[in-house]
DNA sequence: GCAATAGTGTCTTTTAGACACTATTTA
DNA sequence: TAAATAGTGTCTAAAAGACACTATTGC
């Protein structure tokens, strides 16, 4: 049933929503773009994401695109990062992209899925739809901060997961050392960030770890410290 | 020169930007308001901004309404801060906000301006148009997080301006009393955040005070601690 | 002189970081 | 046993904060 055009005043734009949606595979973080299928930039690299649909919020857009990409229903960690509007950043009109960081746990991402995760060291400028790497640089800068703050890191682990694997998240991302006994300190002594299990890892070499799973708390204080 | 509608897929949207622009009016943390002259929301509060122009930046355009609003031509500090997109928060159809926190010195609010300058303590939910009332507080809350990091205090302090000055800044928009002496060791020891002048203060009560101007620094490191 | 404000010195407390040391496993 | 990894203890360095103290003004 279409809907007549609504009464507001000034242009009409193109409105999307655009995910840098961030995993990590073989010990690299990688982001997740599909190739673009029509013009413009056919061929091309691209963020998952598209139109907003009628009646649909900004969030739960973001949601739907990433599922849709990942071929699972999960749920990921999720924040906006801004948007983008150049006036020609799309050829066929004005267009904004209302665009979002995600992160998702390796194993959400099944067979079915219709993205790739490319690492992020090898994304070049130029080789992406639209302003697409922009926003890609913008979202990891964005996604390094968020380390320091917030529980994003869990959302990068399984279920259960070792401080080990937890201390290797932030080296990655931050692409430094950290101690491992002063990381053991300070994000268990942070209300909430992870929780003991009872469960301890077997089978590895030097003694079992005792197993975490995502504390309630999304925002640390203090903050992880990031070296310099 | 109407222009034929650009072949983009997806439901066409309304596009603002609004600008949350704060000032420190008598040492109250100010917002800049300006009252509805049509439907909807006519006769309620509202942030000062609009329809995107044709082919214009979204920087850009905010700028152009902040100084419609002053009318002062004058710089402002400037940064976005999301973009407000849910279903029903224009009545007339579907339409995004980009919006923005900016910040002016008092002093760039002229008699003509067509906005108030109204207390932030006063603001109350529910006496705004649209989600202007939660743009708000999303831009205040963002505003005191930009106090820490950024030079965004030396935009609400005259052209030259006292430690004393630039501290009574932080006290206001933090709400809480900060130490005199390490205040002062503090923002002058981040290099470019404040450079000396040559000029004292003269005719107040105490020993006069070194007056300073911001310098080119725009990120502080280290940041300026924020009491807990 | 006194009260007020600017700015420096200095001590204490807290936090970050380096690294020794113990614990517990596999090979 | 040695090598590896988990986790604790402890010392050092840096940062934050409290507050004494000096400097310079108006009254």
């Amino acid at each position: 049933m279409p809907v007549p055009s609504p009464n507001v005043e000034g242009e009409r734009f193109s409105v999307t929503v655009d995910i840098a949606a961030f995993t990590i595979v073989d010990g690299s973080l990688c982001v997740l773009v599909g190739r673009r299928r029509e013009p413009p930039y056919k061929g091309r690299w691209a963020l998952p994401g598209g139109p907003l649909g009628r009646g649909e919020d900004l969030e739960v857009a973001a949601r739907r695109y990433l599922s849709a990409a990942t071929a699972t229903p999960g749920p990921a960690w999720l924040r906006q990062i801004g948007a983008y509007g150049s006036p020609r950043r799309d050829p066929r009109g004005r267009a904004v992209s209302i665009s979002w960081l995600a992160v998702i746990g390796a194993q959400a991402l099944s067979a079915e899925a219709v993205v790739r995760a490319v690492p992020v060291l090898e994304v070049v400028a130029g080789r992406f739809a639209f302003d697409h790497d922009v926003i890609i640089a913008d979202a990891a800068q964005r996604l390094a901060d968020e380390l320091r703050t917030s529980n994003v890191a869990t959302a990068l682990c399984p279920d259960i997961f070792t401080i080990a694997q937890l201390r290797e998240v932030y080296e990655i991302i931050w692409q430094t050392d950290l101690d491992p006994a002063n990381f053991h300190r300070k994000v268990t002594a942070v209300g909430g960030f992870v929780e003991p299990t009872h469960l301890q890892t077997a089978g590895a070499r030097g003694r079992p770890a005792l197993l975490y799973r995502a504390g309630p708390t999304t925002s640390l204080s203090p903050p992880v410290p990031r070296p310099t």
